[in-house]
This record gives structure tokens, C-alpha cells and sequence, in this order.
DNA sequence: ACAGCTTAATTCGCGCCTTGATTTAACTCG
DNA sequence: CGAGTTAAATCAAGGCGCGAATTAAGCTGT
């Protein structure tokens, strides 16, 4: 593995191989003939790189395809087992690790609780090490056959050089969390925002693949915003960005706990939608958490007229988005927004439509995230799975 | 100009060449030991691609650096009068036409009035044509010298492939004026939003050369937006976007020509301005217009309390861009905006401060345009510019 | 003033890459 | 079972960038 410099002969051989991986792992099994087409290399090319990548185990024969009169084509593709991959999504409540193979099908998970009130990064790291040796030990992965973990954190991600990494709303130090599990692994880390990982998970997966621009909205205890535009590049500012919830939606309005007024966080995040709730009259039986109070309100507002009024600020705030970004599709996810979503998208979307320029909204889409809570952990995943396919 | 794949190795001598061009672009005179260490390329491959550029007279040697003790290093630079592009800026009252060298110093400029009430595409057109033969008749620049035309458009423009364009805000048919243009020039036509090209001027040449993200936002007579990120890419949606304007800033407040309720235009845009204003009791003279009734507003506002809102909602506005993108530098402009940061720019900075994260505020920095009206002309020069670096 | 030193810039041979053409392999059809 | 057809592998040629060596051009100290 010599490190060349780019621009240089070497690196461009690097580039079409990663180019070919690439193909091939998106067209799942093609022949060699449609790889020439999907990557504009010559067929001595992509025999030769195929041939290499054959030899390392990489790629593998999947059968033929029938022929009419001529030798039929072998279809490739890459083998799933030769490599794999983790992915951590770090929740408010819970941590969730996935082990997933080179296709992306799971083969064992784990689940650790956290308690709400402690996400000191020394409880986080611990449980990302015991879930981590959890799902190898049960598949008998070994720990060489791992590409790379890919850790999914609540709010924005401050990277700097050197691959350390902090959560903002954990209010992390910026290096604690990649020290912690460097004790613990050597494994790539890579980090990212939930509300990535969760655009990740909807772009590799489900028919967003040729999506060139999209917005995922992340709606749970407070709303997060991932912008991606440009294939699966996701567009970031340096310091960590999406941070929508405090937006003013409404001018002079609510207090937020940001300490600014009519935050858009304030009126449609899981915990403002719940304070609106009880001032308008509504009564929330017991001491339930939050998802299922929202549950509750989603099925019936009393008469409140909270929910209605949450739908039009959420469309409201999309079809600023929209305005302003025009992409292609916007996903809507998170517990809370699946919540919401499930029952009202329409009304939703009809919100969006009144806030956005005719134009503007009639090329977008806004639909439901398609995953469920595992989302997150599988676009965590799909990062080690980019530094593969990149070589 | 053989047109060869992407991938090839022919392909990636053009790589480095336009790269060695773009460096040596904005590093002014820069000796080939500056060029190795900027594009990462070794010495031999500089000297080559150098030699290859002085023979076709696009790059000039321009003096050496004194030397301690050994053979002086002798600067490089790129001939400025070996090529010309043409910025062009329509406007809601004129139309602005600038034709510059390489190194974008500009040589003759022309200006054409428009009606307000009267945008079609012909009269444009034929004021662009009428501005471009004044241009080059006064400079004597031969058309073939002519690099390309960059044109601004107010509001966003569709590109749809084959170069066709409209613009939203004039409700132009897509193709109507490149269409039109083309029957008097045969020169390639780049366009792009006003807001796009003022972004560009900033970037290109105030100190921003660096900045790996930004926002221009524009505040004239309605609010557009622009996100650069990446260098000199420009992030836009594929039907073009950064229409902030219509974002939701006080739901349900009042409402705005776009059909919607509570939009940021309705607020901080010169006629919302205006109209809030009379409606708070303030009194204009005459039948001046916009520009001097804003600017009479921002030196007195009668007590009405108008300006100091207006200056809250542009600040909660840019806040909120802040929290979303995270861009490394905001920059206002537009005749409005220029107006109101002219004189207040500290008070909008309070409120976008007020109104964003902090450790996302601290990592930005919020600045006027930098350059007067004929930024969008420069800007909209720097479009054929690209295409030139870009070999 | 001149040899010696230092640094720029060029030249040359090498390895790497891709490519189009040619050859071999594999299969169908009459 | 051989002709025809298409896939895949092989081969020689051309391009490119790189490192090492070479030449060019100016300082410096005696």
C-alpha cells in the first residue's frame, strides 16, 4: 500500500478500481460488458482490474447469463463475506450496534441501554466495546475480517484533523469518545451525525440510490436537518451543521432552551409539541415517556388543535427548506417524525406545498423515512463501507 | 482538442494542467517551486506543463525573485491579454455589461437602461447584444479574443441540459433568451442567479479565495440566498434554488405576494419594509423610490421601531442559515442589504448571534459585500473565467 | 576575478497506466 | 458437427508522471 501523490499515473489506476468497485456494488451482479458501460473503461480495463480483484478475493463469479448464439457473459460481484462491517448508532436511550456483511445484510446485533440523564462519553465507550465483542464473538467474525466501525452521535459532529470527534449535545469533549474506544480496538472509527447516518441509510438503500440532492429531516427530541447534494457526498459545514431546530419559525415567539425565542425546536421538537399540548388543556395520562405521549396526542389532540398546528409548522419549515434548497427528495425521519409522518404525511406535505414556490415543490418529493429505528445504524455502517469502496 | 474519456491517461494530464492553471491563477506571480509545493506535482511535470503553457502564450514570465546564494527563481504569470470574458447583469432597471482581461481588470463597461415593467426576453437581449458590440468596438478586442459571456439573471435560473435558461422572477420560457442571444453571437453563454454571481464575486476576489464555505445572502427587492461549498463549487438544487426569501419567519404573520403567510420577504424586503413602515405610521416623501425611501428609513424611521425590527428579523434569518450550513464566512449584499449593513451591521450580527448556536456563530464570520452594484457583472465574468481554468 | 557553492530548471530513463487490435474461449444454431 | 457469434484474455503501442542526474545561472569569499 504506497501512498502516491494524486495526479499521479498510480493513483489514477487506483481511482478507476475504485470507480469499478463502486459499480459493481450498486448494479449488484453485472458482467463485465455493462461495467464497461457504467464506468467508461475500456474492456481490457475492467478484465484487468476484475482479474485483480478476483485474485484477492474481493470480486466473485454469480453464475452466467444465458447467451443467444455467443459466449454468455459471467455476472461478478463482490463477495459479500470478505469483508464486514459495524455500525453504532448512540441514542438517547439506547445504543444499538450492528454487524452487517459486505451486502449490508445484518448478520447479529446488540442493543445497550443508557440512562437518558448519563451520556458521559466513559458510558458510551463501554457499551460500544461490550456490544462490539458481543455480535464478533456470535458470528465468529474475526476482528481482521472488520473494515471499520461506523458511529452514528446525536447532533452536530465536530471533526478535526486527526479523526477525533465530538457530540454537541452530548457537550463531549472534541477527543474523548476516539480515545476511549481506541483502548479498546484498533479498528478504523468514523463518525458522523445521526441525522447522516439516517440520510445515508435512505440514499444507499432505498431507490435513492440515483438521487442527486436530498434533504433528510430528523425529527425526535429535537430536529436535525442532513443536506446532501452531489451523488452520496454530504455536504457539511466544518464545524458540524444541520442544526435546523433553531431556526425562528416564529418570530418573538415560545422560549427555547437554546435561550432564543420562536425556535422552530421550540414548536415541533417531541418536547415542545408535549408543552403545547398540556397549555392547550390536553391531558397526558401518567407518567409515560415521551414517545408514547406523542403517540397519544397523534391519535387523538383532544380537541387541542395542537396536532394540526404542529403538522403546518412542520410542512411550514420543510417548504423553507425546499425554497431554499430545492432537492430532489426530502426523507422525513426520527421517532418523532415517523410518529407524525405515519398517520399525517399528507397534511404534511399539503403544509410544505402552501410554504414553497410552485416551482420548487413540484420537483421535490417528501416521503417517510423506510427504516425504521435501525436506520441510523445502518447508514453509520455504510461509512467504513465508502472508505472500501474509495480503496 | 481531442475530446478523450474521463479515466485516461490523457485525461489526467489535463487534470494537472488545469490544475497548474488555477494555481497559478490565484496566486498571482508565483515562481514553478510555489506551483510544485501548490498542485503537489513534481518538478518535471511542472517545468513540462509550464513550458507547453508559455508556447501557447498563455503564461508569461514576469521577473525573478532575488536569490541568496543561488540561480534566482523566475515568476510566472498568466498572460492577461491572451484571452477576454464579458460579465453581463440584468437588472430590475438596467442591464450591465463589463468586459475584462484574464486577471479581471476591466476594461470598458456599458450600460443599458430597462424598463421595470417591461422584462421580455427580446429587450434584454437585444440590450445585451447592443452592450457587447459597444464593449468590444471601444476596446478593439476581436470576438474571437472573447473567452465566453457570463450573464446574471435575477431569481433562480433552470438549467436544463443544452445550456437553455429562465428565469424565474421575469417568468421567462426556458430557452427564449439564449435562444435570442444567439442569434447575434456565436460566443458560449454561461448563466447563473444574481445571487450566485454575487457570491462568486466575493469568493473570487475579497480575500474569500480560501473560504471553503459560504452564504451571500441578497437583500434587494426580494431575498435571495446563495450557498458556496467546496471551493469555488456552487451548491445548487438541480431547478435551482436559494429562493430564502419565502422561508416562514412568523407563521401565520403577514402576508406575502408569494401567496404564503409570514414569509421573510414580507419583512426584511425592500417593499415589506416599506409597507411596514406606512403601516406604523411612517411618513415617506414624494414619490421617491425604493432605493431612496429605504434609504431615508435607515436614517431616520420616525420612531416607528421598524428599522430595529427589520434588522432583527435579517439577523434571526442569517442565524438560522448559520445553524443550518455552518458556512465559514455569511456575506450580505444587494442594494438593500448593502443599505442596511452599511450603517447596522453590528445590530443584524447581534441578532443572528442571538438567534444561532454558539459554537456555530463563533466559527463564522458575517461581513458586507465588499464590492457596490457591479459585483453581479464581475461575478457573472468569473463564469467563462471557470470554464477557462477548467481547460 | 575566479573557483566553489547553492539553487533553478531541464533532460532522460523507468515504471505504470489505458487502449485498440488480435487471439482464444464458450456457446448456439442449422 | 462445423459455422457463426459473442465474451474474455492477451499483446504491443502510446502517454504520462516521477526520481535521478545534468545543465544553467547567480552569489561569495579569498
Amino acid at each position: 500500500m504506497t501512498q502516491r501523490r494524486p495526479g499521479t499515473a498510480g493513483s489514477l489506476g487506483r481511482d478507476n478500481r475504485s470507480l469499478l468497485l463502486r459499480s459493481l456494488y450498486f448494479s449488484a451482479p453485472a458482467s463485465r460488458h455493462a461495467l464497461e458501460a457504467a464506468t467508461g473503461l475500456s474492456a481490457a480495463s475492467v478484465g484487468k482490474v476484475v482479474r485483480e480483484l478476483v485474485g484477492e478475493g474481493v470480486v466473485i463469479e454469480a453464475g452466467s447469463l444465458g447467451s443467444d448464439g455467443g459466449r454468455p457473459r459471467k455476472l461478478l460481484r463482490i463477495a459479500p463475506g470478505c469483508g464486514h462491517v459495524v455500525g453504532v448508532d448512540v441514542g438517547e436511550t439506547r445504543i444499538r450496534i450492528g454487524l452487517f456483511d459486505l451486502s449490508m445484510t445484518e448478520l447479529a446485533d446488540a442493543d445497550r441501554p443508557l440512562d437518558p440523564r448519563r451520556h458521559d462519553p466513559e458510558a458510551v465507550a463501554s457499551r460500544i466495546l461490550s456490544g462490539l465483542s458481543a455480535v464478533l464473538t456470535k458470528t465468529a467474525v474475526p476482528t481482521d475480517a472488520v473494515l471499520g466501525i461506523g458511529i452514528s452521535v446525536p447532533g452536530a459532529v465536530r471533526q478535526t484533523p486527526g479523526k477525533t470527534v465530538g457530540s454537541q449535545r452530548f457537550c463531549w469533549d472534541p477527543i474523548s469518545l476516539t480515545e476511549l474506544l481506541r483502548a479498546g480496538t484498533d479498528l478504523p472509527l468514523h463518525f458522523d451525525s445521526q441525522a447522516n447516518t439516517v440520510g445515508r441509510a435512505e440514499l444507499w438503500f432505498d431507490s435513492g440510490r440515483e438521487t442527486p440532492s436530498a434533504v433528510v429531516v430528523l425529527l425526535g427530541t429535537d430536529v436535525e436537518v442532513t443536506i446532501i447534494s452531489g451523488g452520496s457526498t454530504v455536504h457539511s459545514g466544518p464545524a458540524g451543521a444541520g442544526e435546523s431546530g433553531h431556526t425562528v419559525l416564529v418570530a418573538g415567539g415560545r422560549s427555547c432552551r437554546c435561550g432564543s425565542k420562536g425556535c422552530l425546536d421550540a414548536y415541533v421538537g417531541a418536547e415542545g409539541i408535549l408543552d403545547r399540548f398540556r397549555e392547550a388543556g390536553g391531558v397526558i395520562a401518567g407518567d409515560t415517556d415521551q414517545e408514547t405521549a406523542l403517540a397519544a396526542i397523534v391519535d387523538d389532540d383532544q380537541g387541542t388543535g395542537v396536532l394540526a398546528e404542529t403538522l403546518g409548522y412542520l410542512g411550514a419549515s420543510i417548504g423553507g427548506l425546499i425554497n431554499l434548497l430545492n432537492p430532489t427528495r426530502v426523507i422525513l425521519g426520527g421517532w418523532a417524525g415517523s410518529l407524525l409522518g405515519a398517520r399525517d404525511l399528507d397534511a404534511i406535505r399539503d403544509a410544505a406545498r402552501r410554504h414553497s414556490l410552485k416551482y420548487s415543490f413540484a420537483t421535490t418529493s417528501i416521503d417517510l423515512c423506510s427504516f425504521g429505528p435501525e436506520a441510523a445504524v445502518r447508514g453509520a455502517a455504510t461509512l467504513p463501507l465508502e472508505h472500501f469502496l474509495n480503496d
